[in-house]
RNA sequence: GCGCCCGUAGCUCAGUUGGAUAGAGCAACGGACUUCUAAUCCGUAGGUCAGAGGUUCGAAUCCUCUCGGGCGUACCA
């Protein structure tokens, strides 16, 4: 690490490593601008990867996506480009191939050399809009019932996002968006003087809660007074009656204190927990402020805002007749509270994609406003059991607990065949690692758009493209750097050998990952960066399996076993921004 | 009815400025452990990218239509 103080302002700096692509487009970027002085199409220059050694290392297709605009055979366009591209200290040679893709084949000493600074350098970000916070609503859970698979999609999903954003500089605000407000507590206060069961209360209290919400939607099946009982009670509430205030006070206390625990059996945390009851106070001036700016109006004795027949979206109620306001109401309230009390880059919704057109008319109405607010739903697919939706009321769900213990159950079973001398300590807590990272892998994986249904065979499998086989790669390279401890020979600041393609592909492979981060992020798809991850692993147990490491002498003992650290670093804080832990053996 | 999402190998799915021969995992079949952890690796087989038209140098990807599936459709969240 270099440190450069100046005079005028003192901060120190330190060498940061250049991402690949980002440089090879700046080369390019250079040289087109010399050629094409008017040419204005930066955008349109992407280097990647190729999919195949034969092309090269990196290429871009540049030639083609400008030919129309400069109105010159793309062959043409690419030979001019190549053939002014100034030497450099990255590119050995570029070619021209096919309708008029360059095809750019790095220096290997530059690939060694860039190599042997990961982990060592942290790379430069500072090109991205970081100013501000992001914000990201997520998790979310409904008070007084129990998290099941159902919020796992939105609990791990923004919190991946978050470690991602994060790691690449921004400043992140999770807020866990909880349901502590609304109709559920009209009913729970009902049920709860009819049927509590104080002794299975104190045992375990949201089973409890959960059991008598149950009750309460089936007897209101057959009497319809219940529900206005629940309507009556929720009122008392609202109006500030102590009683029923107390009722839902413990009743938010004992759901946050369980739902801790599976964070913590998690490592989910967020940065603040305001859920809808925050925004409660503030939402009778939202409906006065729309009405006021004539974006709401009084329809049926509701309080409703109407959208242009272009949006194609159905009115949005903001206030029920009998006063009461909703998830809209609340959210609008919301996006106003952070609107004044944070700096916002960008706000995320992690919710899933059933409630699309409930954020699109959020986000409408806050453009009537006139708010300058960069919010974004980021949707998911939501998770069925044999093709029916879980709801509580149904009974029908897998709690996250219950999956959790069944993961580290199966996991244990497979260390004790594997590895039965390991202490039961250590079992335990490889365990509890694997078994985590078995279920947040293989949700993460699945691009978040798609629906599934929940199947425990296919959640908790440790074979193939699956969070375990990512943890069981990375306990393998630490048994092969325990090993090389006690070497005399290992030459840290040796050259990285890239003569055969096994080892070339994989040490290409380790170039990519900050720039799948970015895509990552971009796209808000986690399974971006575990399918690169998984490739990464099964290029390094390609190498592992075809050839010896620690059996070799240095040179080539120690340019493998520095690609082992790297392929290492990059498995770890890989996983670790998937929110999975790795261990040193399983 | 209208709106949104989806249809890719036997199964589950990747595939985001439109790029070269459409990829994985699982299952199947054949092979590799006295040798650095076989939760691994190597190989074989498997495709009308739902169908039809269009846009162009080039389409799984963009546009139109048809068929099939899921979800949503103002006073729940």
């Amino acid at each position: 690490m270099v440190r450069v103080y100046y005079n005028t302002t003192i901060y120190f700096r330190r060498t940061l490593m250049q991402i690949i692509e980002k440089t090879l487009e700046n080369i390019f970027l250079q040289t087109i601008t010399k050629i094409y002085p008017k040419l204005n199409s930066a955008e349109k220059l992407f280097i990647q990867k190729t999919h195949n050694q034969k092309f090269g290392d990196f290429q871009t297709n540049f030639p083609m996506s400008v030919a129309k605009i400069i109105q010159e055979n793309p062959r043409t366009i690419g030979q001019t480009i190549i053939d002014n591209l100034e030497t450099n200290h990255l590119i050995a040679k570029c070619e021209l191939a096919g309708p008029g893709f360059i095809n750019i084949f790095l220096k290997n000493q530059f690939l060694s050399d860039h190599i042997k600074q990961i982990d060592i350098q942290p790379w430069d970000f500072s090109f991205l809009p970081r100013a501000g916070q992001i914000i990201i609503d997520y998790s979310s859970p409904n008070i007084a019932k129990p998290m099941h698979v159902g919020h796992l999609r939105s609990t791990i999903l923004g919190d991946t996002l978050k470690r991602i954003y994060r790691y690449l500089g921004y400043e992140v605000v999770g807020d866990n968006h909880i349901g502590d407000w609304g109709t559920q507590f009209g009913k729970l206060i009902v049920a709860y003087h009819k049927w509590l069961d104080k002794d299975n209360y104190k045992k375990h209290h949201i089973t409890e809660l959960e059991r008598i919400y149950i009750k309460f939607a089936n007897e209101a099946k057959k009497n319809p007074e219940l529900d206005d009982q629940a309507r009556a009670e929720l009122k008392k509430l609202q109006d500030g009656d102590p009683e029923n205030t107390r009722l839902w006070k413990e009743f938010v206390k004992v759901s946050l204190d369980e739902y801790e625990k599976t964070y913590q059996e998690l490592d989910i945390s967020f940065d603040t927990v305001q859920g809808e009851s925050f925004y409660h106070n503030s939402m009778p001036d939202m409906v006065k402020l729309l009405l006021d700016k004539k974006i709401a109006q009084i329809d049926q004795e509701a309080v409703v805002v109407f959208f242009p027949e272009s949006e194609n979206l159905h009115p949005c109620v903001i206030q029920k007749k009998d006063g009461a306001f909703l998830y809209a109401t609340s959210d609008i309230a919301c996006l106003n509270f952070r609107k004044n009390n944070y700096k916002v880059n960008k706000i995320l919704y992690i919710v899933d994609e059933r409630q699309q057109p409930h954020f699109k008319q959020v986000f409408s109405i806050i453009k009537k406003l006139g708010w300058n607010l960069d919010s974004e739903h980021i949707p998911f697919g939501f998770i069925s059991f044999s093709g029916a939706i879980l709801s509580t009321r149904a009974g029908n769900v897998i709690k996250l607990e219950d999956l959790i213990a069944e993961a580290i159950k199966r996991v244990k079973k497979v260390i004790n065949t594997k590895n039965p001398q390991l202490s039961t300590e250590e079992k335990n807590q490889i365990a509890h690692v694997v078994g985590i990272g078995a279920i947040k892998y293989a949700d993460l994986s699945q691009n978040r758009t798609s629906s599934y249904d929940f199947d425990w065979n296919r959640m908790l499998a440790f074979d193939g493209n699956t969070g375990p086989y990512l943890q069981y790669t990375y306990a393998r390279i630490q048994s092969l750097i325990r090993k090389s401890k006690t070497r005399t020979d290992f030459e840290p600041t040796a050259n990285i050998i890239l003569d055969t393609d096994t080892e070339k592909n994989l040490c290409l492979n380790l170039t990519l990952f900050p720039q799948v981060l970015i895509k990552t992020m971009e796209a808000h798809k986690p399974n971006t960066l575990t399918e690169y991850l998984f490739e990464l692993a099964q290029k390094f147990n390609t190498l592992y399996n075809s050839m010896p490491i620690i059996k070799e002498t240095s040179p080539v003992f120690s340019s493998r076993l520095i690609i082992c650290q790297k392929t290492a670093f990059i498995l770890k804080t890989g996983l670790n921004l998937l929110g999975i832990n790795v261990v040193d053996r399983m």
